[in-house]
DNA sequence: CTCGGGATGTATCGGCTCGATACATCGATG
DNA sequence: CATCGATGTATCGAGCCGATACATCCCGAG
């Protein structure tokens, strides 16, 4: 209840409504969007989460004109309150287990505009190590295998290692600018070479 | 509680007892070790997994000498039952949704082995066609964003992009594999060329 | 004009799964 | 012989998903 380890939702949700308010609908579909490749969020999650936020004060209903609605339910418009900026700002600034795992780390990413260089770089780096873990304990698992496994079992295991190191390839490559940025961050056209 | 429909955990069980009789802890790790760049199983599903599945009679335990235990508990061998044997061949020959969803493709795959060619066949363009829906889906969603994004979300969703084409792309390969495996079983060297 | 289907929109429920945790045994190492 | 890490079984709270229900709006076919 202590709130915000497992919670990727909270962080999305905040960060998308900071951009510009929004309703339940129009929310999901923009979350599945940005994120759509790696995870997909649903309404069952979705509307809980908008709840808690509200009970918490992050986030506030916003109707201009209430007299529009006739009969039905209109549309109901979230958007951040002040205490809800604090505590985005207060989540991308956290960099733990909590950012760099499965399903937290593309939320994270997607957010990096608003996040500090050196927050930035501690979580890819995290995530990193952690895929690097994964490796070592898959191969040694797999050296330590006596019996000999048949192809398709082979396969999954070269298909899923060769994904994995490629992934930590494109982090190293995003760990690289990063650095290049922060230690020289104006840099004239007086050097042309070494 | 119709079973056998979200329950990736019962034909992962299912399929490594087949292989010989396991306890729980020695379970998990294979499962790991198998799968462990895709998913990790944790005790809390794999336990209750197990007490139903003992419940429904496709395993048993399996203790050769209890006297040899003295004050504590005991390692709970599990093994396969007539039935769980049957069960497994049921869930082998299922080809629907449930076998290629992101959780569940990697343990079918694992277990192609016992499957029947036609449905290797079904499964892997299942699979592949639930990802080019998502491939789809995405690339329309981006370009239908008026809004220019930053650095860091394009980065995300170009890197998301290109993994799910290169699976594309190995699922291609294997789909094809399977095929002429399939359709010349035996051929001899008598054309060695179109 | 009207009827129906598809997109928009809010909301909940059952059930699966995970992370953390508790507890107990055993072998090795100091 | 004590303690530490691996082995081993087990549960609980809480998060999250898929399916589903229900209501509105708009647009094109008949």
């Amino acid at each position: 209840m202590a709130g915000g380890q497992g919670r990727v939702l909270e962080l999305a949700v905040l960060g998308s409504l900071h951009e510009t308010p929004l309703h339940g609908y129009e929310l999901r579909k923009r979350l599945n969007a940005l994120l759509g490749m790696f995870r997909a969020f649903s309404y069952g999650s979705l509307y809980p989460c908008l709840r808690s936020l509200l009970e918490q004060g992050l986030i506030a209903e916003d109707q201009p004109a209430p007299t529009t609605i006739v009969g039905g339910r209109s549309k109901i418009v979230y958007k951040l309150t002040a205490e809800g900026k604090e505590r985005l700002q207060d989540l991308l600034t956290q960099a733990g287990p909590s950012a760099w795992e499965d399903e937290s780390f593309g939320v994270h990413f997607a957010f990096f505009r608003h996040t500090e260089a050196e927050v930035r770089l501690r979580i890819l780096e995290g995530r990193r190590s952690r895929l690097e873990e994964r490796l070592d304990s898959v191969r040694t698992a797999l050296a330590r295998t006596r019996e000999r496994l048949d192809s398709y079992t082979l396969e999954l295991q070269r298909h899923g290692l060769e994904s994995v190191e490629r992934e930590v390839r494109w982090l190293n490559e995003l760990i690289a600018t990063e650095r290049r940025a922060s230690q020289e961050p104006v840099r004239d056209t007086t050097s042309t070479d070494e």
